[in-house]
DNA sequence: AATGCGGGGAC
DNA sequence: GTCCCAGCATT
């Protein structure tokens, strides 16, 4: 179809039938924008909602944010998933408080080059903020693009990327980018969504390709597909004197600056018995001490199928034991971001130590 | 170009 | 179970 004619139904679609509200739309503070955008990478808005208001409650300003101590900002991500995020997001807000004077830049190529920001995020950031001519590719776009332009080619491949990328940007309406870019997500989130599409109800229904070739559902062609790793995690909640040993992960792995307790991990499952001798082996369990073992926990993230048993205990000495770690009172463990496996172990009635 | 990174919701 | 979600950094 004609390019102009997709901008002009988009925005008809967008002033008459959009009923989408968030409460960062229309918004034109950089901050909360910049915001939103990071908690909506690969999130869903109903998941990233609440996220969004308890940030700014919490820290109104970049400057809040900036001065705020990093395990707090964690523990406010806590359950978000892909703490890097929340890594870059407080590296960006000091590097802005400090030499920016809290300001945003006001160019897509200087927002492009913050950490956490790459082109979606400065192309939505640069149309919402700065009414600057840069179109916004996300899952909605591909998708969106590849029925109504009938585009064949796997989206997942740098040749497939390459054409949505030089359609979108054609088909950017440059008097209204924010207007148009919001529209655009909208109608791919609420109409043109990946499972039952409404495509009777659809403005473009005459001018789908996918829909008058009858392929809606198999656009956009993707390749890749995910292999799933199997991992075991047997944690260790020794306590002293109601305190427990804990410490931040630090390497390059899920879950990188989240807390957790000692650790063993295997590449197969272990029977309780076995784990325990391991750990005994390695000291952290003194012999003869009665251990609790909690049922397996299963976790599933993109790539990993996590599988977490606790095994809890009372040590009556702990000289020698866990001296890399930081003992912290149970009743403050809930200030300490922790994964998703081990928030529900400690939040089961009966484990709260 | 390929891989790793969470967690949840829809089907 | 599978797919996908307002992607990005790293190698």
């Amino acid at each position: 179809m004609i390019h102009n004619l997709f901008s002009h139904y988009l925005i008809d679609w967008n002033r008459n039938k959009n009923n989408r509200k968030m409460p960062w739309k229309g918004v034109k503070d950089p901050y909360k924008i910049w915001l939103s955008e990071i908690i909506l990478q690969q999130t869903r808005v109903d998941q990233g909602l609440k996220y969004y208001e308890n940030f700014i409650i919490t820290f109104p300003t970049i400057h809040d944010l900036a001065k705020a101590d990093e395990k707090k900002v964690f523990k406010l991500w806590e359950g978000l998933g892909y703490y890097s995020r929340c890594k870059n997001l407080i590296h960006t807000a000091r590097v802005l408080s400090s030499t920016q004077n809290g300001q945003f830049p006001a160019t897509y190529e200087d927002i492009l080059k913050l950490k956490g920001i790459g082109p979606y995020t400065a192309a939505a950031i640069a149309s919402f903020a700065f009414d600057l001519p840069h179109a916004v590719i996300d899952g909605n776009v591909f998708r969106v693009l590849a029925r109504i332009f009938g585009i064949r080619e796997p989206v997942d491949t740098t040749a497939g990327k390459k054409i949505i990328t030089e359609l979108a940007e054609k088909l950017l309406d440059k008097e209204h980018p924010g207007e148009y870019n919001q529209a655009i997500m909208d109608f791919g989130a609420t109409v043109c969504k990946p499972a039952n599409p409404d495509c009777e109800q659809c403005p473009f229904k005459s001018n789908c390709v996918a829909y008058k070739e009858d392929i809606v559902a198999l656009l956009p062609v993707k390749i890749k597909r995910t292999t799933v790793r199997t991992r075991y995690f047997y944690f260790f909640l020794p306590q002293y004197r109601n305190a427990l040993p804990v410490r931040e992960r630090l390497d390059k792995d899920i879950w990188q600056h989240l807390y957790e307790f000692p650790l063993i991990e295997k590449e197969e499952e272990t029977s309780s018995g076995a784990i325990v001798a391991a750990a005994t082996k390695k000291g952290w369990i003194p012999k003869g001490t009665a251990v609790t073992v909690s049922p397996v926990y299963a976790q599933k993230l993109s790539h990993q199928l996590i599988k977490a048993v606790f095994i809890s205990y009372r040590l009556a000495e702990k000289s020698g034991l866990f001296e890399n770690y930081s003992w912290v009172k149970a009743a403050a463990l809930n200030t300490l971001p922790f994964p998703k496996t081990i928030t529900q172990y400690l939040n089961k009635a009966g484990n709260d130590h």
